[in-house]
DNA sequence: GCCGGCGGGACACCGCTATTC
DNA sequence: CGAATAGCGGTGTCCCGCCGG
């Protein structure tokens, strides 16, 4: 920096301003000074910006897993936001169980980041602790929790399976299961207490059947229906929490010569690409994955920048897709 | 990290080194150092400690984009082998055409980070300077580079079509076309050039028929089957740039009513988990897409603790799994 | 009493920006 | 609109004091 404002004849503070506040130098000066930039290939250093600033323009997000195409989307909304404004975001990738664990949580905050981003709402007491201690905004997403940290942006996923399942019953079948992890995952959890209700509701017995903690994986699926083929003979529809289990299961369909729908009809979760391509097409629950990136990343900027109060929380809702499967 | 200092009545100096290299601490100090840090719910500030030390210990990735599978696959083969050894990832997205655009290399290249992985080996002139010019370990991932900046790891995407294509004619396909984008991904023009040398060496006539540019979606696969239908009856086989265009053009030929293979054989390119869960499992090849992101990170590490020296260049290879589709 | 090694301390400075003028 | 001063929160470098042999 100093180089640069040799060569344009100004002072450091002049070069920094014409970064930074480029409205607040004279054109002609901050032509100089561009050109100066430009000629000795000057990339300001915002290691040193953050700490002289003590704006960082990082957020930090806190994901279950990366590879999973849910959270990619929903990075690829925030990020596209976030980077349009000039942030940048670092990732954590916590595992699935313990949400938001320590190490994670306390690599991120020492990067200062000037606002945080948080999968679901159950945190370890001292992860909480310290993002408190932050004092950073934070959002939480893929969920509405009962009493937010701060912000919050997502949908019920109790809901949106009641609905699924619900219509399920409506449209006639007599024996609807539901098939899905039965913990490491807090919105599986809801959604199985959504298939529960409406259950209830219509005073039918819950039948569940159980796959392998997430990452889910197609095959969960296909031997999921595998095992209510011989264990629950009588199933004829079934929600799974993922569209991923929910194609493994089509599949798995297919092998067994079981038509789709009629011997057995499948409703999944998600509403990813392949449901809308597969044949028969996937009824499902279709979430907005990238648009909660993007409203999290609003919400969060809208908090760095005080434009928005505390305590938000963002209904994004959801909408049940019926297809060919059900 | 001066309250902590005093708590543990020691100076600051002795609090950095029990967080930096607490061999050289004398147990006992390090111990009250340690309770003082957990008393306070002491965070280090990796930006302050960034400037002073001249290491950040972030790496910085450019990929086509975060959506897609593949790179988020590699991404967290990355993510996972830095993270245990201390470092962060930053992200950027370059577009699929410039990769590596500049205004995404530059921001990055302001947090000043120990390293660099690109995708692809095509950069904007300006852009490889300003690479050059931050002097730090480079690695370019999912290619190999005729002449790399610096390291390298990937496979030939060229070779691996020609594999599939070859065999694909050896079977005895008489009519084998290549479908997948012409444009906008430098790795699917490779692509395109390994099927060529395949048809050219056999003495066939390339049929090629466009989808649109990357990202790649299933109804692109769906599509480009139907124009095949109408344009091209004769084509009995095609391989594709892409599972994801494959599995498209699979359930495409489900609603033709086209026996796969017999009418029409399908070859994908990626084995995603949906290739070997798809009724008919779709012959394709296998890439190693975590194995790379965890491979760059081992490399980017060696080059920048010195270990391993520039011009490195790893070739992953390819495996091409013969299934039910072909 | 001198030497080498180890634990711990002081000072300057990393590259940039808030503040005041 | 532009300049001077004073840090932001740490760490490299050099140094000292202490110990046993």
């Amino acid at each position: 920096m100093a180089d640069v404002a040799e060569i344009a004849d100004v002072s450091m503070i002049t070069v920094s301003r014409a970064l930074r506040t480029p409205e607040r130098v004279a054109p002609e000066t901050r032509l100089r000074v561009e050109a100066a930039m430009a000629q000795v290939g000057y990339v300001p250093d915002l290691v040193a910006a953050s700490l002289a600033s003590r704006r960082s323009r990082v957020v930090a997000v806190v994901v279950p897993t990366i590879g999973s195409s849910i959270f990619s989307d929903t990075i690829e909304g925030m990020s596209d936001l976030l980077h349009g404004r000039g942030y940048q975001l670092i990732i954590g990738a916590g595992s699935y169980d313990k949400e938001g664990s320590e190490s994670v949580i306390t690599t991120l905050l020492g990067r200062r980041p000037d606002g945080l981003i948080l999968t679901g709402s159950r945190h370890a007491k001292r992860a909480r602790r310290m993002i408190e201690d932050a004092r950073i905004p934070v959002v939480e997403m893929w969920e509405l929790p009962p009493k937010p940290i701060d912000s919050a942006v997502g949908f019920s996923n109790r809901a949106a399976v009641r609905a699924i399942a619900a219509g399920l019953v409506e449209a006639g079948y007599r024996n609807v299961a539901f098939i899905g992890p039965s913990e490491g995952d807090a919105r599986a959890t809801q959604r199985r207490q959504g298939y529960a209700d409406a259950m209830v509701r219509n005073g039918r017995t819950p039948i569940f059947i159980e796959t392998p903690r997430p990452p889910s994986q197609m095959e969960h699926g296909a031997a999921a229906v595998a095992r209510a083929a011989r264990e629950h003979p009588e199933i004829d529809a079934a929600c799974f929490t993922s569209d991923v289990l929910a194609i493994g299961a089509l599949f798995q369909c297919q092998r067994l010569g079981w038509k789709v729908p009629g011997r057995f009809a499948i409703a999944g979760f998600g509403d990813f690409e392949i449901a809308a391509a597969a044949t028969p097409a996937l009824t499902t629950v279709s979430v907005p994955r990238y648009k909660i990136g993007e409203e999290a990343a609003r919400l969060i900027l809208g908090r760095i920048d005080g434009e928005i109060p505390a305590g938000q929380a963002v209904d994004l809702g959801f909408e049940v897709i019926w297809r060919e499967s059900t």
